[in-house]
DNA sequence: CAAAGAATCCCCCGTGCGGGGGATAGCCGT
DNA sequence: ACGGCTATCCCCCGCACGGGGGATTCTTTG
């Protein structure tokens, strides 16, 4: 096992409260040798230059350039720095396109202080975290084609298949045909939960 | 001014770093009579009861009962406690909502130990603590319920009207009844249309 | 070229949705 | 004390929804 006086650390979260929070977590128990705050993706990048932490803490959820955007970066940039996404709730898509990402794992916020330590040796041995459900479902990437797309913002709208056939000029069948196919790639029961998740997986967005 | 001394604490969050962060950031600078923690809404009623706190810090949103819920109960059963909401990412409706039901200020996440510490300060001296953005009732001319609120983010995660009658523990003929108020008040045809409309609106925001 | 996916169209069928009526009880503000 | 709002519960009813089968073209991709 990887010693915690070699790791270098790095707590990417823009809330003061949680960078707070995990420094207590991890610095008063476990003397890294070094931890690192920052509150943005653009403060984070110098540091991973100057500091080479072993391991990344990030939140995906960021204001500004999301942390995706940071993932993307820190992994290709640097691909020796494991990256353990710690978000106070992701969807199960967004973690799967954290993995696909480079992500080495992914940790909720409830999670206490043991799980955080076991998570962190794990990832800075190589290893990968994630929980049985995220990973299982990991083949499906979220992609709808364009048609799929235009029905799916018409349905935020209102329409019935009828309707939304008539708008498209095709039959109510392909209506429905469509509208399976983007429950089932966006994994939803109803039209309701469609849209809720397009706009979590920004689908679709509130300007237009 | 009231003395730090004179003021206990409960902090009221499902996530284990953002409690151990607050405990972090308000224990160690200054010194109040005492800070205790809660994971529920359930775990924090009898604290209430027995320590009496001077000012309660609470995350709006919790898995289960949500925050509204634990606002209610203790703005009811013990008026002089004084909440202060402490969210990641709450909407301009929530915060609103969380106004009318008696909050005595709101805070984000991001707020450094100064800002908190302020908050805390003039809440405590009886104050209330509102950003200006949020104070503005102008925003949205639609005001749901709270129960309304509720059952609006259920059907965004794809419930039928009798799974959310289970889940908040009333019959499904009271869930249609509030799914019909929605539908007015939002100018929606269906279930989709009202979850457009709502993250349009700002009821809904891009996560929870 | 073959395989895979996208887009189009069709059928059956059960049940949940959404619109239309209501009613009762509690709380709040004036 | 009264009206207004909210939350709760109940009825009827028609039709659209969503799940389950299919099929055919055409493009894209390995």
């Amino acid at each position: 096992m990887i010693p915690e006086k070699s790791l270098r650390l790095l707590i990417i979260d823009d809330h003061a409260v949680v960078r707070e929070g995990l420094e207590a977590m991890l610095g008063a128990v476990s003397g890294f040798e070094r931890i690192a705050t920052a509150a943005s993706t653009e403060e984070a990048l110098p540091i991973c230059e100057s500091l080479r932490p072993s391991v990344v803490l990030l939140d995906l959820r960021m204001p500004g350039s999301d942390g995706f955007n940071a993932l993307e970066i820190i992994h290709q940039r640097w691909p020796e720095i494991r990256v353990l996404i710690l978000s106070a709730s992701a969807t199960v898509a967004e973690v799967q396109l954290a993995r696909r990402n480079g992500a080495a794992g992914y940790l909720s916020k409830s999670a206490d202080r043991a799980t955080l330590m076991e998570a962190i040796r794990a990832v800075a041995a190589g290893g990968l975290v994630f929980s049985p459900e995220t990973a299982a479902t990991s083949s499906s990437s979220v992609t709808l084609s364009a048609r799929e797309l235009e029905v799916l913002r018409h349905l935020g709208r209102g329409l019935s298949n009828q309707q939304l056939g008539q708008a498209l000029g095709i039959s109510s069948e392909t209506v429905k045909s469509h509208v399976k196919a983007i429950f089932h790639k966006l994994d939803a029961a109803d039209r309701a939960e469609a849209i809720s998740r397009a706009y979590e997986l920004g689908l679709l967005s509130i300007d237009r």
